[in-house]
RNA sequence: GUGCCUAUAGCUUAAUGGUAAAGCUCCGCUCUGUGGCAGCGGCUAUACGGGUUCAAUUCCCGUUAGGCACCCCA
């Protein structure tokens, strides 16, 4: 019935070859959505001054084990291992503000300058089940505020500084959603007040497990009855103690002043054990793609110190590049355009093939990216090819040139054409080029 | 990890219990002197395994993969 060649085909790339689960190639096609989002992120750190880091894919499991808690699904169920030659135990990061809190007090950076600014960018790995705009291999860019004080003024920057990252990258309807899970000091007591309120109450099997784990996570619970149970449970913003509160007030003053609208929402909460008081998370609401978590982050005040270093404030967040670009395709953002060769040499005949070499090599060297057919013989698919591409102009070298010594300068957007000397090609180009940015 | 849905060419889609059709793309030619077009020709598919049947791409089961929801999260 089938021949065997294509049996054997379909062994191979159809079963064992393929990427990964939830690992995904990045293709030239989808290139030039993150490198809008890189080239928005790098601008922003510019901007509000925040310097590049970049940790290892590997860690030590240790790091998150003690940084994120291993009572979290991150740590407790979604790390991929990796077993070192000698026994190391390591893993491929679940995320990175564990690491560069380690590389902060491994380098001792907090004695450089009191307060120090992150930024970086890359690949995280979590083991979970694929979905919309969830991968197991995701990539991240994130900011981190380490050191200083814990003045909420840098908990408003680093919100703001998603705030425009979102804006520039025209995603609408955007929400953000504050809260405060306050300090070591108000947290157990609330903790206390929520377990006491929830301990004869009928509860959902996802309760069930949450109350044991974490027990603020009751309060997100969609089902039904436990919605009903949340409205008349404590709520946490009463019970901070005075600093928390303060601190709340603080940060929501200034988005005020930064005019950044927020909505309070109490049911908010992390999933890391790092982080304290203040945590947020972007959505998008209504029309466009519900890929969950948009840019989030908070403080995570005692997460240098659970790392062993000295008690360090800290506040930061991060984007996941897949999930930005996720909403951008649903909200129809215009897909960026990788920026179009401007320049096209064609050629005709062999000894004009063979020369279009060079006439090449001196517009590259002037910094003219230009391209060509060389494999491609007929002008007209030459041609076909330089209109496809969206070239600006095209330079055309035949026999008739070579004698003359000159060239063809025919602009494929006019369509006028003219020839000129050989020598003056660089000029002749760059002032056509030129003249088309005017 | 649990549940639901899906699987036909590179892509998008059609059809059928009697082995498959089209559009786009790609390749070649017309075409070594002028592009968006056209003409002609070409490659490539029923995910895998099993069952029912004279006959399965079609019906059934399993596997795998993908999607979606939950969980959780970027």
């Amino acid at each position: 019935m089938k021949n065997k060649k294509s049996e054997k085909k379909k062994e191979n790339i159809k079963d064992g070859l393929r990427a990964p689960k939830g690992m995904h190639d990045i293709l030239p096609s989808e290139w030039p959505w993150y490198e809008k989002i890189y080239s928005v992120v790098n601008e922003l750190a510019d901007f509000y001054n925040f310097s590049r880091i970049e940790t290892p894919i590997l860690e030590r499991a240790e790091l998150f084990e003690r940084g994120v808690g291993t009572d979290t699904d991150i740590v407790g169920k979604e790390m991929y291992f990796v077993k070192g030659r000698n026994g190391d135990k390591l893993v491929l990061r679940p995320e990175m503000t564990a690491p560069v809190a380690r590389a902060y007090i491994e380098h001792h950076l907090g004695r450089s300058a009191s307060l120090q600014k992150f930024f970086y960018k890359g690949s995280a790995f979590r083991h979970e089940r694929p979905q919309l705009g969830r991968f197991r291999q995701f990539n991240q860019a994130g900011f981190e505020v380490i050191g200083g004080s814990n003045d909420p003024i840098y908990d408003a920057e680093v919100i703001l500084i998603f705030q425009r990252l979102l804006e520039k990258l025209k995603i609408k309807n955007i929400v953000l959603k504050v809260n405060s899970i306050g300090c070591k000091v108000c947290r157990p007591i609330y903790k206390k007040q929520l377990l006491s309120y929830y301990k004869d109450k009928k509860l959902c099997p996802d309760c069930q497990k949450r109350i044991k784990i974490n027990p603020l996570r009751l309060l997100d619970c969609k089902n039904e009855n436990c919605v009903k149970l949340k409205a008349s449970a404590p709520n946490f913003l009463d019970k901070l103690c005075a600093a928390c509160t303060s601190h709340l007030k603080g940060v929501f003053e200034y988005l005020d002043e930064l005019k950044i609208p927020y909505m309070v929402d109490n049911a908010l909460v992390r999933g890391l054990d790092y982080y304290s008081r203040t945590v947020f998370e972007f959505f998008t609401e209504g029309a466009g793609a519900d890929v969950g978590a948009l840019p989030a982050g908070g403080r995570y005040d005692y997460l240098i110190e659970m790392l062993g270093g000295r008690m360090t404030p800290a506040v930061g967040g991060a984007a996941g590049i897949e999930r930005l670009i996720a909403v951008m395709k649903a909200q129809d953002v215009e897909q960026p355009r990788r920026s179009a060769k401007k320049v096209f040499v064609m050629h005709v005949g062999e000894m004009a093939k063979k020369k279009s070499l060079n006439i090449l090599e001196k517009l590259r060297s002037a910094g003219i990216s230009a391209t060509e057919a060389l494999g491609r013989d007929s002008l007209k698919s030459q041609m076909r090819l330089a209109d496809r591409e969206g070239v600006k102009l095209a330079l055309i070298f035949g026999q008739k040139e070579i004698f003359e010594n000159s060239i063809i300068v025919r602009d494929l957007e006019t369509h006028l054409q003219e020839s000129v000397p050989m020598d003056t090609i660089v000029e002749e180009v760059k002032k056509r080029l030129a003249r088309k940015n005017k």
